[in-house]
RNA sequence: GCCCCGUUCGUCUAGCGGCCUAGGACGCCAGGUUCUCAUCCUGGUAACACGGGUUCAAAUCCCGUACGGGGUGCCA
């Protein structure tokens, strides 16, 4: 794509763990940006000092690296610009834009719960909008400290475009005048937020659904702080948990790290995150990060939240195991092998199971859980109890051992030769039925890797050994 | 309570007034291939929230209701 002028960034407040629905927020943004040639900035709204971790601020790049989430600005934090916000504010104040309030926290809740009994509607009650200097003084004098509020208008409507939702309105009255500097003398979101997007010069704003009424207030400071100008909105739908609500733990993982962990690869999280809200116009659904950017249109993401499907990722994440090259798919799965058979890892067997296991693993978890059976000597390999139940229920499994074992002892050394169904059809019986007692024998589970193979990468003796100790154990 | 946004199969979605007796994908069910499991193939299940308009014609446009979500913070 050409390069463009387009800036957009991602701004997410370190104050937890990346939720996969900032991720998704992360990737338009970023998908849009690589699509026009445009500027991806990563910004850290840390404008809450209690709040913000230096923890959540290296977890947040470290998770968009390992999305492959590159940003060419930044990390631009907030933190190092309160000057700039607070100048801002003083400006406002000046022109009479915003104004000193004095009402204590505890103050307005109580004013407010208490406009909530009456059937009133809540919202700061103004009483300080007007005060004198002398008023103002006295308040100082009490010892009370100031916070800055922001003066909205009392009538007319408030309305803005955004690009997924139209033309977006709402009556000014139902806006109180807000809080754009705390008392502590930190600035507010909303303040921090307008002023960054001027002066980084911000063209596009992608984010969820849950700042769409925030942004009448964003773009009320703008135009105080003299830029009548807007960026392109386009507030993207929310992700919702199954069931309907906030996507949270209940539903199972909901942050980055336990997908990767879990064994997801992060074009499949990407893939499926992308298709949520959004869709090629040819309606491939299995696409390449490069496929998702060539593809990528604001004009085609649709308004209404999606629920957050585990089971189509899993599909997703299958679908793009499958398409890894052999070498790609070594290298992704390799970590977890490491860390479960550390020393006792052979590297020519692991390629070969890795391969095997391509076409029948969701995860890259079962993919080296599959091929653990490689890594253990003859004598301490598990039989998983289910299935040694299973093949316990089956009359004559030990006949059918005999049998695989005599035909093992003496077979031709060849995967292609190979046939374990004749010495089982031999004796008047059905080879599916069978199979289960050699891959219990071999791999310690009923169902594994092709057991031909399993058993050449074994060896003859170490095959053998298995077998008699299964047959032996019955 | 008030404000805002949304509403097509269980889920993700196609659809932007006639091509829709609504298409695809995941899931689920059944059958087939196969050395287990899985893959793969075939078939099946299942939706335009409701009520009014507008129009020759509405899933598509308008209004209302219901439902869902978000906001209503000195969080972002």
């Amino acid at each position: 794509m050409a390069p463009s002028d387009a800036r957009l960034r991602f701004s997410p407040a370190p104050t937890g763990f990346l939720h996969i629905g900032s991720v998704r927020t992360a990737l338009y943004n970023w998908l849009y940006a690589r699509h026009t040639g445009g500027t991806f900035i990563l910004r850290i709204e840390d404008t809450d000092v209690v709040r913000s971790t230096q923890e959540s601020i290296d977890e947040i790049q470290q998770v968009l690296r390992w999305l492959g989430l590159d940003w060419d600005e930044g990390p631009l934090l907030q933190s190092g610009r309160f000057d700039v916000y607070l100048e801002a504010a003083e400006r406002l104040l000046s022109e009479g834009k915003a104004y000193e309030c004095f009402c204590t926290e505890a103050e307005v809740r109580a004013r407010n719960d208490e406009a909530m009994r009456e059937g009133r509607t809540p919202g700061y009650d103004g009483r300080c909008r007007n005060l004198s200097a002398a008023e103002r003084a006295a308040f100082v004098a009490e010892g009370r400290v100031r916070s800055i509020r922001f003066r909205t208008p009392d009538e007319g409507r408030s309305t803005f475009d955004d690009v997924i939702r139209g033309e977006v309105a709402v009556d000014w009255s139902t806006i109180p005048d807000f809080v754009i500097v705390r008392s502590n003398g930190t600035p507010v979101f909303f303040l921090a937020n307008a002023v960054d997007d001027v002066d980084m010069g911000i063209t596009h704003v992608l984010r969820g659904e849950d700042l769409l009424d925030s942004t009448h207030r964003v773009l009320a400071l703008r135009r105080a702080l003299g830029h009548d100008d807007q960026p392109v909105y386009a507030h993207l739908p929310l992700i919702l948990g199954q069931g309907g609500g906030k996507l949270s733990k209940r539903h199972g993982a909901i942050s980055v790290e336990e997908y990767r962990d879990a064994g997801y690869l992060p074009g499949a999280l990407l893939n499926y995150l992308a298709l949520l809200g959004w869709g090629p116009e040819d309606g491939r659904e299995v696409l390449s990060v490069d496929e998702l950017i060539a593809e990528f249109d604001l004009a085609r993401v649709i308004p209404s939240a999606a629920t957050f499907d585990p089971k189509k990722l899993e599909w997703m994440n299958a679908e793009h195991i499958r398409r890894l090259t052999h070498t790609e798919l070594e290298a992704a799965v390799l970590p977890f092998a490491r860390a479960r058979y550390g020393g006792r890892l052979d590297i020519p067997r692991f390629e070969k199971a890795v391969v095997l296991a391509q076409e029948r693993a969701t995860t890259l978890v079962q993919i080296a859980d599959q091929m653990a059976f490689l890594f253990v000597s003859d004598d301490e390999l598990e039989i998983e109890p289910g299935s040694w139940e299973k093949i316990r229920r089956i009359e004559q499994a030990p006949a059918i051992l005999d049998a695989v074992i005599a035909y093992v002892e003496t077979c031709p050394w060849d995967l292609d030769a190979i046939d374990l169904k004749a010495p089982i059809e031999a004796l008047g019986l059905k080879a599916g039925k069978a199979m289960p007692v050699i891959y219990t024998a071999i791999e310690g589970r009923a169902a594994g890797l092709p057991v031909y193979d399993s058993i050449f990468l074994l060896g003859r003796e170490s095959a053998l050994r298995r077998l008699r100790a299964a047959r032996a154990k019955l």
